[in-house]
DNA sequence: GCTGGGCAATGGTCTAGACCATTGGTCCAG
DNA sequence: CTGGACCAATGGTCTAGACCATTGCCCAGC
């Protein structure tokens, strides 16, 4: 298998021609089908076994396959959908036919961060409560959220936390708060190993990490909340609606629930 | 550089040490900053050059460095913002100061494939027009967007962008369409060397791929999109306001314009 | 002064292999 | 029958190196 000369003289390299060879292959075989090992590949292509990882690495980044340790590597089940507006993991899940979950793994009161205080109006420094929570469907983690609120202003979540009290639940019964409205960015970043090892995944990953900065009605800053879902398992998806004025392209949107 | 056993015992790869190290050194650092080379960091070190690429590899993936072969590694210019609901590519980039720019590198009148003729509600290998264009910022790659549309229900499209109208204006002034709302979806994908060469990149390179299947007022589809965005010099952003029913997290939205 | 060629430096692709960590199956002993 | 040890198979990390493609600089020739 050597580099090719397309009719444009631009050269493939081997390890893409292998990629997209694999990648015919399984396309369309169901979840869970085994894929030849790096070994037998490497055998059977005549290349080393770096090119045959190199394709396979690609592919699990696409989502396409999973590998693992020991075992092997096998065809990956179809990506999940997440609405932008998150209006629910729960709900996205179960509309999918997916038993979501979630759990807790880490509660702190902490310093903030420079980024965290600056989105809760913080001083640097400043006592914050992190919640920390991989969230599951089929018992599979698919994401890692952390949301971050200021302490003062919020005291007594972790307790109630403790209890199974839903975050939101907290927010609006005992302090009478509730989200209005928020800024969302949509980024890929790669995992932290900490992060790879709550979602089963390895540090040369990319990720989709997704930001919140909600506000109450009186226009203060609520929570930041980090979510980083498997960029090898989610889309997100987004509804919108035109509102606005003339543009190149749709303008204005509302979000449908 | 030895994997070293952490407290928790978990190894923390070399490459990754590097990364983390590298990554304290070019933070802050103004673009443009030449990174050692390989070869360099391979020496001082004391780790394999294909570690020292690992390393690179993943802050390139992450947009914090910029890979140039014959020249050098670099610390990359900040990630750009693009708005969720692509208000106006050409909007987003002003608002950053930067200076947008696009180019038509491809219009076709071809056969839909799957996909495209199921987003377009057209049978198999009906003819659909399709134009192919890349968006630049401040003369720099950073999107390649392709657009499909029913051939048969909007002739004339090829002639009409040959002078230079917009796509938008040509649909509403010619056919009286008016795309109302739509549907998007947003993933990490890899980048195919034809989309790689025309953005600078490499194949492994992840993207930001946005779908976009658009319906005019009376729900017909009007246009299905694909736009590429290079997932090292993109964040999309999205503002919520609040609509809907209580959830588990901030319910419903209406995107600003 | 300008242009083209040569060369060194750089990142990109690839080979070959060693060793490690994980997994699951099999076999044996209690 | 159950649990533990062993082993083969698998993916993960890493070394060492070769060769290629690209780039930019310098020097020689016109």
């Amino acid at each position: 298998m050597t580099a090719r000369q397309s009719p444009r003289e631009d050269p493939v390299p081997k390890y893409y021609e292998l990629r997209q060879w694999l990648r015919q292959q399984i396309d369309g075989l169901p979840p869970g089908t085994p894929v030849p090992p790096e070994r037998a590949l490497s055998e059977q292509f005549n290349v080393s076994r770096t090119t045959v990882r190199q394709a396979l690495h690609d592919l699990a980044v696409e989502g396409r396959i999973i590998r693992r340790q020991g075992r092997g590597t096998f065809v990956a089940t179809p990506k999940v959908n997440q609405n932008v507006a998150l209006t629910s993991y729960t709900e996205a899940m179960k509309a999918q036919g997916l038993r979501p979950g979630s759990r807790i793994v880490d509660v702190a009161i902490t310093e903030a961060e420079d980024v965290v205080a600056s989105r809760l109006g913080l001083e640097k420094n400043a006592s914050v409560t992190r919640v920390e929570r991989v969230r599951y469907a089929n018992g599979e983690p698919m994401a890692v959220e952390t949301v971050y609120l200021d302490h003062l202003r919020f005291p007594g979540i972790v307790e109630e936390l403790a209890v199974g009290t839903s975050l939101y639940a907290i927010l609006e019964e005992r302090f009478g708060v509730v989200p209005v409205e928020a800024e969302e960015t949509i980024e890929t970043v790669l995992a932290p190993p900490s992060a790879s090892r709550l979602l089963g995944s390895d540090a040369s990953t990319p990720m989709l990490l997704l930001t919140r900065s909600s506000r109450d009605a009186d226009g203060r800053p609520v929570e930041y909340v980090r979510s980083l879902y498997r960029g090898d398992r989610f889309r997100l998806t987004a509804q919108l609606t035109r509102e606005g004025a003339r543009g190149e392209r749709p303008a204005g949107a509302a979000l449908a629930t």
